[in-house]
RNA sequence: GCCUUGGUGGCGGAACUGGUAGACGCGCUGGAUUCAAAAUCCAGUUCCUUCGGGAGUGAGGGUUCGAUUCCCUCCCAAGGUACCA
């Protein structure tokens, strides 16, 4: 008998399937397609960790499958290799950041390929390859050569929007456009100059220039996310952050907020997702309410008034769910960056609003979102006008108002919302009650069922139903408002003032953008010096010395020959991250196409992908955008789905188990073992300590220091050489020991290098090959739950293998070989059903026991029987690939295993003929008791009230009630 | 704060539409084999127990003949919260 020779059975088939191209996929096949993805990775510095490849496995584990069953099947795998660390990488040390990232797929393709993934390498794609990018660098073209046409409900191109301009101007145009997009007629658009045209269509186009606002750090020269942010300050450096206006490009994804939200029903993706995806759109259904501002210095007396002003053109937009209670309001908030802000304060106000304006200036949205507890807010002095009553109503600044939400104003309600309530509670702001028979001296009450308005002129008495329709009938009257359908969703700021992305393929004349034509794209990564801002405060491309678009030739030339007449500037900001990823999947359908994006044959063939797997933290970045982008191409007429992805599986998140060592305080060379830091409130551990440190009484306290995983057994017992030997400050470490040992305490955390808590597939799979560590990562538990690594565990699979191996080279393959018995068949089919139902519901840990119980159950039946183990070979073959290859072999079949049909469930094995009744009393079983399953009901009931436990149980008693269901349970009631 | 997910032995987890809680594996204990170790095999392993039995799925309550599963309240942990990927 030779032994499970894992090293050489694994390099052994890698090498067949690389050399045979196994998995390559055509697109020309008479089998039904299915295409599985998983989400591509970033290829970071650290290499693969044991995370990374379950999701990777799961879908390798279905595409294999699904091959079983016949389908042609499409399993791509590539790079999403621009990226942020590269380029901090490269700041520190200079080496471009093509170079590292080439470097580290390399690594990550090493690691990838001994885990025996089905992957089609020929149609690898890199987002940083200008092969690549040359078309997403194409989208972006397009979408800037689009506008969203709400009478269709689709982006249509440009140019149909032109026509209509130029034959009735734009009054009957219906578009998702800029709010400060102007009127005019078709004799005014005709006289426009081509960079007013131009200016127009900017405003109506996909992908469109505007301001927005940003976290500028100015020391850092760059915008940084929320999460980048600390305290108001950057998390690295500690440098200060504003918010600022920037020039920025942004894809107008607001356009397909209603059908984004729409296609959710379409795809079976997680709830959570759909969910998560749902609230970031945020639609709500209410009104747009305009107040006017009243005069400032009307406000402040009657005999101040200079003119009889007529300037009431300041005016607040504010939108509400409830316009209902419109006489409730007491007073209105206004963001703190609203732009009214600074011209409606009054002088004895100004010094206190423009304190709080810049202290708000400090706080990130999410914590202003996050802070309900702290109340805090300035009054502006100004007033605006109730629509209806006329009266003066108080404006106030507060930080609970976000000016990127609706239109950055409230008008506040305190009766009916319990933010304003409190806010109007701690500035003893009034708080009129408009509810009939509802006692507010305690809350707000924010029931719409229960409703009935009073103390609202024309609204009293109605339910909040009428009242909605009634108060929108009387703003529209009066010109103050209108029904109005608000997303929460914002257009995507698409720059990025950074070097390692895709450039814009864009130039400036007269300070408007220009598109380079397809036929000279890709526009290629200028080199630079510095991947650092400028000094002058522009992002990296500034330092690139051959950075400008020759329009006679038609490439780009150096930037001193920039004369705005043949030679203009380029672009100098880059696409974000998510730019490369929103239609990767398409590219894969035909990645090497140079002509287009991908053929119409291809696409054709593709469609959509059945089944996509990754990581739920993309649940509103990567997988909105995505739909987004792939809606637009649907418009367009470039895919034939709306939708890319059919089926959608977040793999949860493999945990690391961090290892902690505890340290004295005031004598950081002293670490004490956890056994006596667990003690040491114990009088004689104190001495002990005390003696060896020297510390008193009043001062001794522990920190805990965190310690590489890899110095650690585990037994949790820490290896002291390895630890001194690991950083200087460590070199004379003391340790406090029992028995002799230094213990650690263990914490379950993400896992990241950052806390040394890494564990890396490689030398797992030198140690116990790959096929163990697919079943370990499989076996750890349910695929979209999160769960710690604990490598000790994976002996548990390896073993199992030992033992298929050795079922087959002690039965079929020593030439022994039998006719399968009842019983083999009964295991085997239990086996076929159970796996393939696993399968079909992604539930590959219960497979992984399925498959243990199996070879343990034929094993001691001694099955030698061909019939049961070839089909077997199959139901592990996508499970652990190498391994089963090699036993098809060995079972004398020729070539791969991989297209072998799916072994057939056949009930009849299965049928039984008696049940193991549980019988239990109250609920709880007491004994088992085996019977036929043709028997009745009632001769159920009868024997197991015959029987002598039954009345052992019942202790004379008589039974109140019997349920019997048959072939399940019976239970005793009394 | 808000949204989402989860909480079952020492550990990872299993339990189909409410029907035997703890499958399978790790670890641990004892034994066999061995000069010894590794490997392998066998037995045991939720807790308490007066060895009859009793309790038990984050806590408390409810529905039910019967609840890990359904409902309500609460506690704890993780993920997301618009420029990390």
């Amino acid at each position: 008998m030779m032994n499970y020779d894992f090293q050489k059975i694994e390099a052994k088939w890698q090498k067949y399937w690389a050399e045979n191209e196994t998995f390559k996929a055509s697109n020309d096949s008479d089998k039904p397609k299915f295409y599985a993805l998983s989400m591509f990775p970033y290829p970071s510095g650290a290499g693969l960790h044991v995370g990374h490849p379950l999701g990777y496995i799961a879908t390798d584990i279905y595409s294999r499958y699904k091959r079983h069953k016949g389908f042609n099947v499409l399993h791509p795998m590539g790079y999403d290799s621009f990226g942020l660390p590269a380029e901090q990488y490269a700041i520190q040390t200079g080496q471009h950041p093509a170079i590292t990232t080439e470097k580290n797929i390399n690594r990550y393709r090493e690691q990838l390929d001994q885990l025996g993934f089905s992957f089609d390498w020929s149609r690898e794609v890199r987002t940083s390859n200008p092969q690549y990018y040359k078309w997403t660098q194409w989208i972006f073209i397009q979408l800037f050569n689009a506008w969203y046409n709400k009478k269709s409900d689709k982006a249509e191109n440009i140019s149909s929007l032109i026509s209509i301009f130029e034959k009735e101007g734009n009054a009957n145009v219906e578009a998702t456009c800029d709010d400060d997009t102007p009127s005019f007629s078709a004799a005014d658009w005709n006289a426009f100059s081509e960079k007013e045209k131009q200016e127009i269509l900017l405003k109506y186009r996909l992908t469109y220039l505007a301001d927005t606002e940003v976290n500028w750090c100015p020391a850092l020269g760059t915008v940084l996310a929320n999460d980048e942010i600390v305290n108001g300050v950057s998390e690295r450096g500690g440098h200060p952050v504003v918010r600022k206006k920037m020039t920025q490009w942004s894809m107008r994804i607001t356009a397909y907020a209603q059908r984004l939200l729409d296609g959710l029903d379409k795809i079976d993706w997680p709830q959570p997702l759909k969910d998560s995806q749902t609230n970031w759109i945020g639609r709500s259904v209410g009104a747009s309410v305009t107040f006017n501002v009243l005069d400032a210095e009307r406000n402040r007396s009657d005999e101040d008034v200079i003119s009889t002003s007529l300037n009431h053109l300041d005016q607040i937009e504010v939108f509400t769910t409830r316009p209902d209670t419109i006489f409730g309001v007491s007073f209105m908030t206004l963001a703190p960056e609203h732009e009214l802000v600074a011209k409606i304060t009054t002088p004895e106000q100004k010094a206190e609003v423009e304190a709080y304006v810049e202290a708000t200036a400090k706080r990130s949205e999410r914590d202003r979102m996050a802070d309900v507890k702290t109340i805090s807010g300035v009054f502006t002095g100004a007033y605006a006008e109730h629509p209806f009553t006329k009266e003066p109503i108080p404006i106030w600044i507060g930080d609970y108002v976000l000016a990127s939400y609706g239109t950055g104003a409230v008008m506040a309600v305190p009766c009916g919302d319990q933010r304003d309530y409190d806010f109007a509670k701690h500035y003893n702001i009034a708080i009129p009650n408009i509810f009939e028979g509802v006692d507010i001296s305690q809350e707000a009450f924010a029931d719409k069922e229960t409703t009935v308005i009073a103390n609202s002129d024309f609204l009293n008495g109605l339910s909040y139903k009428d009242a909605m329709k009634k108060i929108i009938v009387e703003l529209e009257k009066i010109g103050h408002g209108e029904g109005k359908v608000n997303y929460r969703l914002r257009d995507a700021v698409f720059s990025r003032q950074r070097y390692w992305g895709e450039p814009f393929p864009v130039y400036y004349v007269d300070g408007m953008p220009q598109m380079i034509d397809l036929e000279h794209l890709p526009l290629q990564l200028p080199e630079v010096e510095k991947y650092l801002p400028t000094e002058t405060g522009e992002p990296p491309l500034g330092n690139a010395t051959e950075w400008a678009w020759d329009t006679d030739k038609n490439e780009v030339v150096s930037n001193d020959l920039i004369d705005h007449k043949t030679v203009f500037p380029l672009e100098l900001n880059t696409m974000p991250g998510w730019a490369g990823s929103s239609q990767y999947f398409n590219r894969y359908m035909d990645p090497r196409n140079d002509d287009a994006i991908f053929s119409p044959e291809a696409i054709n063939y593709w469609q959509d992908v059945d089944l996509y797997i990754g990581g739920s933290e993309h649940a509103t970045g990567h997988l909105l955008y995505s739909r987004f982008w792939q809606k637009f191409m649907f418009d367009m007429g470039y895919v034939p789905k709306d939708e890319f992805a059919q089926k959608l599986i977040n793999q949860g998140m493999i945990t690391g188990t961090s290892a902690f060592v505890y340290r004295v305080a005031q004598r950081p060379d002293v670490f004490v073992s956890k056994d006596v830091f667990d003690k040491h409130e114990d009088l004689e551990t104190f001495k002990r300590i005390q003696a060896f440190t020297g510390v008193s009484v009043a001062n001794l306290s522990f920190d805990a220091i965190r310690v590489d995983v890899d110095f650690v057994n585990s037994s949790d017992e820490l290896d002291v050489i390895k630890f001194r030997n690991w950083q200087p400050e460590f070199k004379h470490a003391k340790f406090i020991e029992e028995d002799g040992l230094v213990k650690v305490f263990r914490e379950i955390e993400k896992m990241s290098k950052s806390k040394y808590n890494v564990v890396n597939p490689d030398a797992i799979c030198e140690e116990y090959g790959a096929d163990s560590l697919r079943l370990y990562e499989m076996f750890l538990g349910p695929l979209e739950q999160s769960k710690p690594w604990n490598t000790a565990g994976i002996t548990g699979v390896h073993s199992f293998l030992k033992k298929l191996w050795k079922l087959y080279t002690n039965g079929s393959l020593s030439g022994v070989e039998a006719e399968p018995t009842a019983e083999n068949l009964k295991t085997l089919h239990k086996t076929i059903k159970k796996v393939e139902e696993d399968i079909e519901n992604f539930s590959f840990n219960t497979s992984v026991s399925t498959f243990m119980i199996c070879v343990n159950e034929l094993t001691s039946q001694k099955c030698t029987s061909k019939a049961v183990l070839e089909p077997l070979a199959i139901l592990v073959s996508p499970y652990a690939p190498h391994i089963a290859e090699e036993l098809w072999e060995r079972l004398g079949n020729i070539g791969s295993i991989a297209e072998a049909p799916f072994p057939k469930f056949e009930e009849k094995f299965l049928v039984e003929s008696s049940k193991e009744y549980p019988i239990s009393f109250n609920g709880k079983m007491r004994f088992k008791l085996e019977l036929p399953l043709d028997m009745s009901k009632d001769d159920i009931e009868a024997a197991v009230l015959a029987h002598e436990k039954t009345k052992e149980q019942l202790q004379g008693r008589d039974p109140k009630k019997v349920i019997v269901v048959p072939g399940k349970i019976v239970n005793i009631v009394g």
